[in-house]
DNA sequence: CTTGACTCTGGACTATACTCCAGGGTGTAG
DNA sequence: CTACACCCTGGAGTATAGTCCAGAGTCAAG
């Protein structure tokens, strides 16, 4: 198979095909004589797998190691599952500033939109005694 | 004031501050005439600004556009509001995206522990049918 | 005058995950 | 044999928000 076609399988770019050999995250393919990549199922399947950890919020260095792991034949759940849990929680702190951060903007939000009840002309968001002149002198 | 006292009251670098002026963040200030940045209050103020609105997720350009309306002595509250609902639908949207990464991984955890209770040597994360041999012919 | 702390500039570097390109070679159908 | 689609390599570029650096100049105190 060659990379077109694999690439067109996975729904990734050829380049990206071979950036992800280039950062040994699918192992160099056999070419043809003229020089082409030659890909097998099992690259497919590394790819697969690649997209299906990447869409679990693993980067592509976390992706690396998890694909050593998954170079063994003896395959240990316990890394992966230790692995899992850090990302859940990355997730979850991520969760948590992002919580904070929308009430922060509900906080703003209602304090411009209760100015405008009051007087319109200036927003208590820019505000904050704002002396300089716009462009004098340079 | 010269660069470093602006930067220790507001806990910027001196860098992040000559950045911040490389990038129309914040106005050219008036030079000794040995070169060095002579800054005033409002200064401090714009930069309180910048950290305050990148503290509610806004990025440098967009901190920009608001700096602009800041400039205006007329200031217009739509605009800025318009951008804070923006914002927020924004992190809501990351919101709703990372519950469901949390979900994902859940699901994943779970399978991991479930096969974990029947046979510890195959991790279904990893699994999959991995063909290729380790590192065979190069 | 010298020392030491501070500042100046321009440019390179960081991480991430690719994309895009030129200039050339390969493979196959007709 | 020629076209045409595809592939090769190496390197540059993208966005973000700065950091770090060398080599040079400045400022205040002693």
């Amino acid at each position: 198979m060659q990379i077109g076609i694999v690439a067109k399988k996975i729904g990734l770019s050829v380049d990206a095909i071979r950036f992800y050999e280039r950062n040994a995250l699918l192992p160099r393919p056999p070419r043809t004589q003229g020089g082409f990549r030659q890909y097998a199922e099992s690259d497919v399947e590394t790819l697969a797998f690649i997209r299906r950890v990447q869409g679990l919020g693993f980067k592509l260095s976390e992706i690396r190691a998890l694909l050593r792991l998954r170079g063994n034949r003896l395959q240990p759940c316990a890394p992966v599952r230790r692995r899992l849990e850090e990302k859940l929680s990355d997730v979850q702190q991520k969760l948590s500033d992002l919580h904070r951060l929308e009430h922060e903007l509900r906080l703003a939000l209602r304090s411009c939109k209760r100015e405008l009840r009051n007087q319109p002309a200036h927003c208590p968001i820019l505000r904050e005694k704002n002396k300089r002149k716009p462009e004098s002198a340079e």
